[in-house]
DNA sequence: TTACACTGTCATATATTTGTAATATAGCTG
DNA sequence: CAGCTATATTACAAATATATGACAGTGTAA
C-alpha cells in the first residue's frame, strides 16, 4: 500500500508541527486540522487511514464527541483513531476507549512511543481487511466456501492451483522464486522439480484466462512469478 | 431477544478483562472460564449465545480439542465458536477453521474488528435457528413437521438423510470436511468411516436428483461437500 | 416370525489431478 | 543472426479421490 495517511486533529500548532515532524520522519503523510468542523472535511476529501485526536478541542464539540459520532457514521466506523490527552486518570482512559478510541496516547509522550501505536494499529487494521474473502483484480477467493468467482462466475481450480492461487493472492506484489513456491505452496520437505511450478502456472492460467485474469500471474524471468494487478 | 451472553474462555486475566470490557460496552453479557472443565460447567449452567475460545489453553486440553467436541454433542453443536489466536500462519487459520471453529481472529485484536465478528455471527446464527422452515434452491426443509419438499413434492428420506441434509441447508455455502460433517450430523461417539460420508451424500443426492436439487451437494475435491445454490 | 427399511463397510468403476518429460517458443548476449 | 538459456505448452501414465452398487448386520412393525 502507499504510505499511510493520518489526519492530526490537534489546535496547538506547536504540537502539531511536533507531530507532523515525527510522522514525516518515519515515512507517513499527514494532514491536520484545528477543529472538529475542519476535521470533518479532512475526513471527506483526504480520507486518511488513521486518525489522531486531541481530546480537548475548541469549539462546542471535544474531541471525544467527535470520536463518538465517527463511530456512527458507516464511512468512518472502521478507522483507527488514537486520543491524544493531557489526562492520565484511568477514567478518562476508560472513557476514551468507550467511545470507540482504539488507542490512548497521554501527553507528553515520546515520538517512538506515538510511532509504535501508529503502526500496530495500522497493522491490525490492515488485518482486519484479510477476510476469508479476499479480492483482486475482478478475481474472488473465498475460502470459506472454497471458491474462486472471476466477477461472478465460478472458476474451477484444482487443489494445487487453488492453494497456488490462494498463495499469491495473499502475497501480491513480489516475486517468489520457483522453490520458494514449492516450499509455501507444496509445503516443506518436498522432492519435486522446480519445473512443474510451470506446469501449475500455466494451469492456473489457463483456468482464469476466459475470464482475462490470467494476467495478473506475471513472469520473471530469471527469478520466478509475481501476482499483481498491474 | 435479551442481551447476548458470551462465554470467553482464556486463561490471561489481563486479556479476559479486556475483553470483558469491550463487550460489556457492547451490550453484551459474559461469563468467563479460565480452561477447559470450567468451560464446560459454564456451558452447562449459563447457555452462552456465543463462545470465544482461546487457541492456547492450559491443561491437557487445547482449545482446538474444545471446539471439536463441542461440535460432537448436541447441546452445543450449533454454538457460534470464535478463536482467539496469536498465531498468523495460513496453516493454522485453515486448521482452526476445519475443527469446526466459526471465525477466528488473530490477537492483537482491536475491539471493533472482534466486536464485527461477534455481531456478524450473532446475526448468522440468529437467523437460522429462527426458521422452522427453510428452503433454498427449490428445496424446502420444514423441521416442524419434518418433511423435506422439492417445489411442493414431498422426499422421502431416512433418519441420516435428513439430518444430513438438514445441516447442510442450515450451513450452506460453506465447505465441510466429511470428518466435520461426522463430528456435526452424526454427533459423538462414533467410529465411523470417513468415507461412510460419500455413501450417505450419494444417497441424498439420489433422492434429490429426480427434482433436480441435486446439484446443490457440490463436490469439493480434496476437501469435502459444500451445500450452495450456486 | 417375516418383511422391510436403514446403516456402515467394502470392492469396483470413474473421474480428476499430478509430476515428468518431450517439444516448441520466446528472450537474451554477443 | 546464431547460439544459448529460460519459459510455455502439450501429452501422458501413475497416483488419488470420488461415485456407485452390492451386501450383511441391525432393528422394527406387522
Amino acid at each position: 500500500m502507499a504510505s499511510p495517511l493520518i489526519l492530526v486533529v490537534e489546535d496547538e500548532p506547536a504540537v502539531r508541527d511536533m507531530i507532523g515532524l515525527t510522522l514525516e520522519q518515519a515515512g507517513y503523510e499527514w494532514v491536520t486540522a484545528g477543529d472538529v468542523p475542519e476535521a470533518r472535511c479532512r475526513l471527506a476529501d483526504a480520507r486518511p487511514d488513521l486518525v489522531l485526536l486531541d481530546w480537548m478541542l475548541p469549539g462546542q464539540q471535544s474531541g471525544l464527541d467527535f470520536a463518538r459520532q465517527m463511530r456512527r457514521e458507516e464511512l468512518t466506523r472502521d478507522l483507527p483513531v488514537i486520543l491524544l490527552t493531557a489526562r492520565d486518570a484511568e477514567d478518562d482512559k476508560i472513557r476514551g476507549l468507550d467511545v470507540g478510541a482504539d488507542d490512548y496516547v497521554t501527553k507528553p509522550f515520546s515520538p517512538r512511543e506515538l510511532l509504535a501505536r501508529i503502526k500496530a494499529l495500522l497493522r491490525r487494521s490492515g488485518q482486519a481487511d484479510d477476510e476469508d474473502v479476499i479480492s483482486i483484480g475482478g478475481l474472488t477467493l473465498d475460502s470459506t466456501s472454497h471458491r474462486v468467482l472471476a466477477g461472478d462466475e465460478n472458476i474451477a481450480l484444482g487443489p494445487t492451483e487453488f492453494k497456488l492461487l490462494s498463495f499469491f493472492i495473499h502475497h501480491p506484489d513480489r516475486v517468489y522464486s520457483r522453490d520458494q513456491l514449492l516450499d509455501r505452496v507444496w509445503g516443506s520437505n518436498v522432492y519435486i522439480d522446480d519445473r512443474t511450478v510451470d506446469v501449475h502456472v500455466r494451469r492456473l492460467r489457463k483456468a482464469l484466462s476466459p475470464h482475462g485474469c490470467d494476467r495478473l500471474i506475471q513472469t520473471v524471468r530469471g527469478v520466478g512469478y509475481r501476482f499483481s494487478e498491474h
